[in-house]
DNA sequence: GTCTTGTTTCGACAGCTGTCGATACAGCGA
DNA sequence: TCGCTGTATCGACAGCTGTCGAAACAAGAC
């Protein structure tokens, strides 16, 4: 069967810690942690902000740059921001006016290692590369 | 506070689910799916149930096999498998007195390769064309 | 200084979620 | 048939979550 370049354990420290849980049973102080991240990803607006912000240009964006999408009031995407940041998905800064906010690429492949599934690894599309 | 209309990718791409999410932003409807399956996710409950199943012998388990690991009660573990069916992450079928259950590979899968962070987005140059 | 703009926090509210005990349903064995 | 065991559903309830408008805070412009 062929292996596809995947994101490998022990990459970084972060990642380390996150075998696929096909694996072994996931214990339940990991499976706390790893929920909070889980319920960060489990609303729409989140997500979508978090594709948008990891996905502009520079792979940081403006709050400015984030309420125009949504149809939801600048309060509440400045509050899922927060959930966001708080759950170790994204970073911030404030850079004069403007505060920026950025992806944390190791708390996204912690993730997505977890949910490795290796069975379903054939028949997963070969990767995103264009 | 919302007229500012941003080209978003992916719409209407069935693509649109399953690639890195840092490469484009999420669509609303893909956002909303995804959404549903990352809260089945967002449980610490659920998370270990998952992890459970799949690492079980065979890669099913019986209910039986599941409801001793927890705290909480028979009632709450079916709670939970019934929302994790119904987000589509794992399987059942009743086998005579037992109900078994295994996880779906491929809704796994797409999880994962969707939170897949390249490392090269970290260092995306400020004015990469799109 | 004052004003303006960008962002966060606060307080409130409806709706959802996780949990339980009680109960109903499904098979099996005697 | 009856009873037993395994599983799902029901109804209820406390607590959490997403949302808003109002207000506060931060930085720059005038």
């Amino acid at each position: 069967m062929s292996n596809l370049e995947l994101p490998v354990l022990g990459q970084d420290d972060a990642a380390a810690c996150c075998s696929p849980m096909v694996r072994e049973p996931l214990g339940e102080e990991a499976a706390v942690e790893l929920a909070k991240m889980f319920k960060a990803l489990s609303d729409p607006v989140r997500l979508r902000l978090l594709s948008l912000i990891a996905s502009h240009e520079g792979g940081e964006a403006c709050v400015c740059d984030l309420t125009g999408p949504f149809d939801v009031s600048q309060p509440t995407i400045s509050h899922h921001l927060k959930v966001l940041r708080e759950a170790g998905l994204v970073g911030s800064e404030r850079r004069g006016t403007w505060v920026y906010y950025w992806v944390l690429p190791a708390a996204l492949a912690k993730l997505s290692s977890l949910l490795q599934a290796p069975a379903a690894i054939a028949t997963v599309p070969a990767g995103g590369a264009r």
